[in-house]
DNA sequence: CCGATGACTTGAA
DNA sequence: CTTCAAGCCATCG
């Protein structure tokens, strides 16, 4: 692969996703936004689907959208294996849709910052 | 180069 | 309150 130019992006993205504290999740708008594009949030989403070509491993089932809900959960093998790392992270999950997401909701354009 | 797709977001009807 | 539409950036065919 070319050393370092393509994967300036994710890297940024997989970067904050694995400063993610366990028990905590965040949003894409979230990650776009503090890289800089806000209006990125597909972006982000697009990457974490690439989360498994990563080097390293990346957390994305700490990262959902706005409202709390797992629609990435298809991509962890479509079962419910997302639900189940978070809950088994503390993180409260009612039918694909974190119940206290403000509560642990991680900004990093706040924690990081 | 153009068109279509996507783990999103926001606003309006 | 629910549903639809447009905007957004990047990758793929």
């Amino acid at each position: 692969m070319d050393a370092g130019s393509n994967n300036d992006f994710f890297e940024r993205v997989y970067l904050i996703a694995e400063q993610i504290p366990q028990g905590r999740v965040t949003s894409y708008g979230a990650i776009a936004k503090y890289l800089g594009s806000a209006r990125g949030a597909r972006m982000v989403g697009w990457a974490m689907s690439q989360c498994s070509s990563w080097k390293r491993f990346v957390p994305a089932h700490r990262v959902v959208n706005r409202k709390g809900v797992l629609t990435g959960k298809r991509h962890f093998g479509g079962g419910e294996i997302m639900r189940e790392l978070l809950l088994s992270e503390g993180v409260k999950v009612e039918d694909d849709q974190i119940i206290n997401f403000d509560q642990v909701f991680w900004d990093p354009a706040v924690e990081l910052d």
